[in-house]
DNA sequence: AGCTTGACTTTGA
DNA sequence: GTCAAAGCCAAGC
């Protein structure tokens, strides 16, 4: 069952994230197996903007800073999307990012 | 078919 | 501690 792009592997990741959490891009791409691929998941999530289910705002680069918020629609969105599930967030960066961090290969165990 | 882009990460100085 | 450059892979044109 590869007949998914690369992207939908990233978006499959990213729904798994509970709710409240937040991860690192670089995380999925290693959950995925592309290990320094970072990258191309931040590119996927440019895809995910088609895919309602793909909670992009829970994804943050491995500073818990949004560094994505700008794409969405509006530069709050994010930040406020995160501060609903009871994230806190400052100055666009995740408080207590290392505790909301969920790590994907936990769950997935790299598959 | 090839070159450019991209919401990052890591390592070096 | 901060700043700069290199690396990586896949999709888009």
């Amino acid at each position: 069952m590869k007949d998914i792009s690369f992207f939908e592997q990233v978006w499959e990741v990213v729904k798994l994230i509970p709710c409240g959490r937040v991860t690192s891009y670089g995380a999925i791409a290693r959950a995925l197996g592309s290990a320094q691929s970072s990258r191309m998941v931040g590119w996927a999530m440019n895809a995910a903007h088609g895919q309602p289910d793909v909670p992009a705002h829970r994804v943050v680069n491995r500073n818990g800073l949004l560094t994505g918020k700008m794409h969405f629609g509006a530069p709050d969105e994010m930040q406020r999307r995160l501060q609903a599930e009871g994230i806190k967030v400052k100055k666009d960066q995740i408080v207590h990012f290392e505790k909301l961090f969920w790590d994907p290969i936990k769950e997935i165990g790299g598959e």
